[in-house]
DNA sequence: AGTGCGATTGACT
DNA sequence: GTCAATCGCACTA
């Protein structure tokens, strides 16, 4: 028996392929988008290799949501949001966490739709060297913990998620679980929308326990 | 130029 | 469960 062959065989099923989602299947409008991201994988290529993670939980910031981070119009920091679907827009806040938001809607509308946790999927040891905790579970649950696994800053702000360049979404093969709905977390305004989407009983995604089942 | 405040996290009781 | 750290940005003067 060829070992070689055999060991190359199980790898290639151990990871099922992944292939770029094309800015045409991207649901143009902001709660649609979040709500079909769920499922679908955030790729990074780096320097030490490439990173995969399963998306498990979104938030829709949509046109004229007073919580959004475009609604008082846009500014150099925020005109991501401003680019067609399918753009990366981070954000820094809290003085120590980033987040990746996908741009939604028609150019020129402010809006997008934050990914708050992943699933690791592969590069597990490159995300936890970049994390200081080691548990699986928590290696990418919360919207700054998941761009600190990847390694994602203000210089990944307005790249091209559709492009295959170093950030990119992806989708695999593979089932989907039940997709909850909730409110957002941590918001003072627009706080009883129901614009939180994630995959129900998934342990990778985040929130309060009464907000994950 | 000064001020207030987060789409959070990690440490701690 | 509670709580403080931390800093870029928008807003006021």
């Amino acid at each position: 028996m060829d070992t070689n062959r055999t060991q190359a065989r199980l790898n290639i099923s151990a990871v099922s392929p992944i292939v770029t989602l094309t800015r045409e299947e991207l649901p143009v409008d902001t709660e649609g988008l979040a709500r079909f991201l769920v499922g679908k994988s955030l790729v990074a290529e780096t320097p030490e290799g490439r990173l995969i993670g399963r998306i498990v939980e979104t938030e829709a910031y949509p046109p004229g949501d007073a919580a959004g981070h475009a609604f008082r119009g846009q500014t150099p920091s925020n005109r991501s949001l401003f680019l067609e679907r399918g753009h990366a827009y981070v954000y820094f806040t809290y003085g120590s966490a980033y987040m990746l938001n996908v741009s939604s809607e028609r150019p020129g509308i402010g809006a997008g739709v934050l990914l708050r946790a992943l699933e690791p999927l592969e590069g597990i040891p490159f995300m936890a060297r970049r994390r200081r905790l080691v548990r699986l579970r928590d290696l990418a649950r919360g919207p700054g913990r998941l761009t600190r696994a990847f390694g994602i800053d203000r210089t990944h702000d307005g790249l091209d998620l559709c492009e295959g360049g170093p950030l990119w979404l992806g989708s695999r093969a593979g089932p989907v679980g039940v997709v909850e709905t909730s409110v957002r977390i941590g918001l003072s305004q627009e706080k009883d929308r129901l614009l939180r989407f994630y995959e129900q009983g998934s342990p990778f995604v985040s929130g309060p326990a009464r907000l994950r089942t």
